[in-house]
RNA sequence: CGCGGGGUGGAGCAGUCUGGUAGCUCGUUGGGCUCAUAACCCAAAGGUCGGGGGUUCGAAUCCCCCCCCCGCAA
């Protein structure tokens, strides 16, 4: 069966990986993003799915824009592909183009659909504090995540998994029902299933926003924001009067408990394993790895060993 | 040529502007105190200050080159 693949971070590759590795697929064509500039220095810097995609020899494709692009819709039309797969492609597709395929276009999504729909599913259900997750394959339409599903599996979330961990387990899922997902669909034994529109819900992109830590949350909601917000943006709090940038890449819920009328943020205690910090409600957090800005990601101990903090100073401020 | 921070005993930092062979917290080792302790007290070990070159009587500190790490921005 010909496949034409699109996709672009890390997330992708499993999927597209898992695609070159089987027999019974070829994939005629990738697209991916352009090029860009980034990173320290302003490098040029090729999506993860390009560099994969190049070591099999596979014909790459990189538009700036593929709506209203006449030239990789006929791209596309050339490549004879019995279906397409989207996996975090990053553009949306115009109808004339994902309905090409003979049996259209397949997303892979990293969610139980149709719960968390947009751009970023897995962050989201850890900032909720879900304990479940999954990934679903749909079919592309012309909405945002809302076309219908063709399988789901369900993956749990381990209370202490970051975003980046999910992300690197969702991917390898995701890849391995797509496969089995597209097989059967193609033969006739899977039938796509209209989501329940009602109950849907969006995960919208995050921002660095997002990364800022209010104290004035409960303990529970500030652990999950720091899971949630790892690898990117990270959790970040001010010190000393807006002094120090402090990131705060590690904690555990230590159950402890704060005065009730201690102010949020106040570094209550300060033991050979972190620092317990007063949140809302009288609960408590303990920070166990922080990183300063300009600085690598060192231990809470390292932090307030080389930093002389004592217990009454107060983050966020 | 995107902006910026940093590389100092095992760890994390100060000292660099205003040159004079290095300091703090923790850890390590030995000893003391204690019923006892990741607590407390005393002592010790441990650094060619990222690398190279230059200026100087003298460089962690000033000048030039290189390597590595990180934050922002994308």
């Amino acid at each position: 069966m010909n496949v034409v693949f699109l996709g672009t971070p890390q997330f992708a590759v499993p999927s597209l990986q898992a695609l070159l590795n089987s027999d019974g697929f070829s994939v005629n064509g990738v697209f991916t993003q352009p090029d860009r500039r980034a990173g320290r220095g302003k490098k040029f810097c090729c999506p993860p799915v390009k560099l994969l995609a190049s070591e099999y020899g596979v014909e790459i494709f990189q538009p700036e824009k593929i709506r209203g692009n006449e030239e990789a819709l006929d791209t596309m039309r050339r490549l004879q592909p019995d279906i397409a797969v989207v996996v975090a492609f990053g553009q949306i597709l115009p109808e004339e183009f994902y309905t090409v395929p003979r049996l259209g276009t397949v997303n892979v999504h990293a969610s139980l659909l149709p719960a968390y729909r947009g751009a970023s599913p897995i962050v989201r259900a850890i900032l909720n504090g879900d304990s479940l997750t999954g990934v679903s394959i749909m079919k592309i339409d012309k909405g945002m995540d809302s076309g219908d599903v063709l399988s789901m599996k369900e993956v749990p979330i381990p209370y202490t998994a970051t975003a980046g961990y999910m992300e690197m387990i969702l991917a390898s899922e995701g890849a391995e029902l797509l496969l089995d997902t597209i097989v059967g669909y193609s033969v006739g034994i899977i039938k796509p299933i209209e989501q329940d529109h009602d109950q849907a819900t969006y995960a919208p992109k995050l921002t660095r926003r997002d990364g800022i830590i209010s104290w004035d949350s409960q303990a529970s909601e500030i652990y999950n924001q720091i899971r949630a917000m790892n690898p990117w943006p990270g959790s970040s709090t001010s010190f000393r009067g807006g002094k120090m940038e402090l990131k705060i890449w590690r904690s555990t819920e230590s159950g402890g408990e704060s005065a009730s009328w201690t102010r949020p943020g106040t570094i209550c205690s300060i033991d050979n394993e972190g620092m317990e910090v007063s949140c809302a409600g009288g609960t408590s957090l303990k920070i166990r790895e922080v990183q300063l800005s300009g600085r690598s990601r060192i231990s809470a101990v390292d932090f307030v060993n080389g930093c002389a903090v004592t217990t009454g100073e107060v983050l966020g401020e």
